[in-house]
DNA sequence: TGGTCAACTTAGTATTCAGACT
DNA sequence: AGTCTGAATACTAAGTTGACCA
């Protein structure tokens, strides 16, 4: 099984040293085998996942159950003979094969560990730090997050007073004591110096030459390629997040309270890896040491460690494509269609609740006709003071909603105003039955604005619930389940003929579920811009018609006075051209509709994380769209499983 | 019963890339 | 060839859920 590395190990010939200024400071070790092994790959141009094979003590093909034996890569390679081109390797079906059971996520597991950020470069001396006027040397370590800082004036973050004082505060942590005294008052601190010289960095980073940008390149494959998959069970997979988040400032979404905090460093006593005891474990940079290795195969991270503003943990899992995360995105939606059999009975239950003596009862049933009905978020309770203040369903307050037993000429209107995940506004009028609507009343009587307005109620509750109407059942089941099923209907109520406009109808079927899911997106910074341009283009075409309607008109009128075969096939050709015209003319309005309408709404979300990919999948068989056109490279491979298994009858 | 923690999914935005346009 | 633009990808924050413990 590592025939391979140990090959090259013993005799690499002259280990050219690698090309200086090369950023190799995430590969410390071992580096000039592998660049040398890599130069080898390269020169007898080995296929892509031999290349990997070098770096892994694990020989694939040994494995591989499917696999036609191929030769025995020892001997090919000892006498460097050139292999055949790869046939295309066929594509692994792991949802044609059996899944654990019993928790175990995977068998084996191996991998290189994560890329460190790259160490701090201390600025040149001519580029200054002031303070109150007059030039400072500041500490390396200082100097860094003062950078940190300085790298965003021109955001508006830096700007707010929370930010301001946060960064402060954690900046004269790393300062000497000598700068602590001097530097008391971050509005005296001038960093324009700095910020002007970061900007002219990435100046100078676009202005390279197409030669230094191919190295930068095909040494971020290199990387890639080294770091970036593992191999789990048999199969080298592809790693979603290899490399550590480097230092920074946080920024949270929202009117965060840490926002401006310093995001410190992650150093390898930072990490703890997880992989299998058989496996060749992955070695921390020179001179430092893992955290901890440990060998659990209940979970599914290769790396983790806990981020210090907030004390979450962080990790390092695989790739959406990998078979681990797709069986787990098939399985959601399997619950979800599960959910489709019961929901009817479900809501006849909760509206019976309505009427509940119990009031937890009746505020559990009126929790889930909303996470039903308007897609709302299940709302675990927050620490106050540490994030910032959003809710979600269980945890509403009484300022969030206002109730309207008439408004617009219609009854029982329930006004939403709140901000929920990612701080993103949920703003919605809905009329709601009376029922409900008396309940709510109930539930606000008597309270103060920031009061919940679930008090006997919260998410385990409710969740424990759920699980008992429906295994698997949880509130965010039917997120997915009523996402899955907008687009279901809108796909058979919307489709029209071309594809072009079939594509229409899909992005709108998509966009009905984002409305639904209330995914929403800061209007791009060039929207105005391109409107405006895609409006220039609209007006030109509309020109072009015009003439070629003119142009039309007088060939009939030649036509009529001459009679002659020519001038009836003149005709005939500019009814054509403006036929053409009109269509193409269509086509750019409907692109700028479309393109209207998406202005505030994100599609992205839904398309990734809601939308079981098998009623795409469907939907382009039944009409003949070629698959590419909904889903891109990244997202059909997310989505092999849904490709290769939906046939046009699937139902959701 | 409530609090904490771990693990995993979902989310919007920043950055990079590629290809259309000049 | 260089520039501009929208699409793709990278990044990492912010949710949900369930287990465990007192």
């Amino acid at each position: 099984m590592k025939i391979m590395l140990n090959l090259f190990l013993h005799s690499p010939p002259h280990i050219k040293s690698e090309p200086e200024n090369e950023e190799l400071y995430h590969s410390p070790k071992h580096k000039n085998v592998k660049q040398w092994s890599l130069k080898v790959a390269k020169k007898f141009d080995f296929a892509e996942d031999e290349k990997f094979q070098l770096f892994f003590s694990y020989n694939l093909s040994d494995i591989k159950p499917k696999k036609k034996t191929k030769d025995k890569k020892g001997e090919v390679r000892a006498d460097g003979k050139k292999k055949a081109k790869k046939e295309p390797e066929e594509k692994w079906k792991w949802w044609e094969e059996e899944r654990y059971t019993d928790g175990v996520k995977w068998k084996f597991l191996e991998h290189k560990g994560p890329v460190f950020a790259p160490p701090y470069e201390p600025l040149p001396s001519n580029v200054k730090f002031y303070y109150d006027g007059r030039p400072m040397k500041l500490s390396l370590e200082a100097e860094e997050v003062a950078t940190f800082f300085a790298k965003m004036l021109d955001h508006e973050y830096t700007t707010k007073d929370v930010f301001r004082k946060n960064f402060f505060k954690d900046w004269r942590k790393e300062m000497t004591s000598e700068e602590k005294a001097k530097i008391t008052d971050l509005n005296k601190c001038d960093f324009s110096e700095m910020n002007e010289y970061f900007k002219a960095q990435s100046e100078a980073r676009k202005a390279m030459t197409k030669q230094e940008k191919q190295k930068i390149k095909e040494e971020n494959e290199r990387l890639l390629l080294e770091y970036g998959y593992c191999v789990m069970d048999n199969h080298r997979e592809r790693i979603a997040n290899f490399r550590i988040e480097p230092p920074g400032l946080f920024r949270g979404r929202g009117d965060h309270p840490k926002m401006g905090m310093l995001k410190r460093r992650i150093r390898p006593e930072d990490i703890i890896v997880n992989c299998s005891k058989d496996s060749e474990h992955p070695k921390p940079p020179p001179g430092t040491k893992w955290k901890e290795v440990r060998h659990d195969n209940k979970v599914t991270w290769l790396v983790s460690w806990t981020e210090n503003i907030q004390g979450a943990i962080k990790y390092i899992m695989l790739n959406p494509s990998s078979r681990i995360k797709g069986e787990k995105d098939w399985q959601k939606y399997e619950t979800a269609r599960r959910l489709k059999k019961c929901v009817d009975s479900l809501r006849a239950q909760y509206r019976e609740d309505w009427k509940s003596k119990e009031m937890r009862i009746r505020q559990r049933a009126v929790a889930l006709y909303f996470i039903d009905k308007l897609a709302l978020r299940a709302g675990n309770e927050k620490e106050e003071g540490e994030t910032a203040d959003t809710v979600g369903c269980c945890s509403l307050r009484v300022e969030h909603l206002n109730l309207y037993p008439e408004k617009d000429g219609q009854e029982y209107v329930v006004e939403f105003d709140f901000l929920g995940k990612d701080s993103i506004r949920y703003y919605n009028k809905v009329p709601v039955e009376k029922r409900v609507f008396k309940n709510l009343q109930l539930f606000m009587e008597n309270k103060q604005p920031e009061d919940d307005l679930f008090d006997r109620l919260n998410t385990t509750i409710l969740n424990k619930h759920l699980q008992e109407l429906m295994d698997g059942l949880t509130a965010k089941v039917f997120r997915t389940y009523n996402a899955s099923i907008t687009l279901q209907q809108q796909l058979k109520e919307l489709t029209s003929e071309n594809v072009s406009a079939k594509i229409l109808s899909y992005n709108r079927a998509n966009r009905a579920v984002a409305i639904l899911c209330n995914h929403q997106r800061a209007p791009p910074k060039t929207f105005e811009k391109s409107m405006q341009n895609l409006q220039t283009k609209i007006d030109a075409k509309k020109e072009q018609l015009a003439d070629a309607k003119r142009e039309l008109k007088s060939a009939k009128a030649d036509a009529k006075v001459r009679r002659d075969e020519k001038s009836k096939k003149a005709v005939e050709t500019k009814k054509k051209a403006v036929q053409r015209i009109e269509e193409q003319l269509m086509k750019l309005e409907v692109q700028a509709t479309d393109r209207e309408e998406n202005k505030q709404i994100a599609l992205g979300t839904s398309k990734l994380n809601y939308l079981d990919p098998r009623i795409s999948v469907a939907w382009c068989k039944k009409w003949g769209i070629p698959v590419e056109k909904i889903y891109n490279k990244t997202q059909r491979e997310k989505f092999a499983w849904a490709i290769d298994m939906a046939d046009e009858d699937f139902e959701f």
